[in-house]
DNA sequence: AACTTAAATAGGAATTGTTCTTGATAAGGT
DNA sequence: ACCTTATCAAGAACAATTCCTATTTAAGTT
């Protein structure tokens, strides 16, 4: 554990947003000005390796890393962009709801739902509110 | 539904092998010769938005692209590199194993399952088998 | 403490998958 | 036939990530 490795992790674990690699790189340069991108993504990959973090893909967009090692899917809203954990129901595995053949052994999985976080859909109606009101 | 269009969809459905868009391209070519793949892009974007065709991204690879419209999870054999298609269980929902509150709205997911295919599985086996006699 | 070896790092170049741009082509409506 | 609009091919541009190379640092040995 070198101090660049120190560095990435508590950003990860000080802010739990399920940042970018180049987020974590503009952060960590408070903590290390000199550290470069490369060695920002090659801490997180020795993180990962380790079983620290976890690393979340979603459709296209850029790696996000998650210092959470819960057994969770992950909430993506597609207008804010916020991603949020969500955790495993007690005593219920994933091949519980999809069928998965017996002689398939599963190591991983990855899960993700996308849909409306709560703040949005508040602003959302705010909006719609205010533009009755202006149509009276 | 132009002639691009209507080949790429034929290749989709010809082979159920989720490919690349490479994939595609490299195989649409048969049937017209000079197609770009920027347009095996093009046409691949406008069926999915029409709903024929789905788009399956997974860690850091190409996305993949699968014609099977229903609800289903995908598994990844980390071997071979093959991709299948895991039913959804009748009557059950992903919310099922999740928490999801109350007031976040779902309106897709995805999920991916890894692990070892039963063909990868045998063909390790009968390795291991072959150094036993060996050794002995 | 000096020496040796191995691992980690900074910086930048290279790669990969995808998207964008531009001009050409074709299709549909009047 | 003319105009409008959408589609296409080709290649350039782009974003995220990985690779490469020279340095630096750390760890272990004499």
């Amino acid at each position: 554990m070198t101090g660049q490795r120190r560095a990435v992790y508590d950003v990860l674990m000080g802010e739990r947003n399920h940042p970018t690699a180049v987020e974590v790189f503009t952060k960590v340069r408070g903590q290390v000005p000199n550290i470069s991108l490369a060695t920002v993504y090659n801490c997180l990959e020795t993180l990962t390796d380790c079983g620290l973090v976890k690393i979340v893909t979603h459709e296209r967009g850029p790696s996000r890393y998650c210092p959470n090692l819960e057994d969770h899917a992950h909430f993506f809203c597609d207008t804010c962009g916020e991603v949020s954990d969500l955790p495993l129901r007690a005593r219920k595995r994933p091949q519980d709801v999809w069928e998965v053949p017996a002689n398939i052994t599963i190591s991983h999985h990855q899960v993700a739902f996308r849909g409306e976080c709560p703040k949005c859909a508040k602003k959302k109606n705010l909006k719609s509110e205010a533009r009755n009101l202006k149509s009276k």
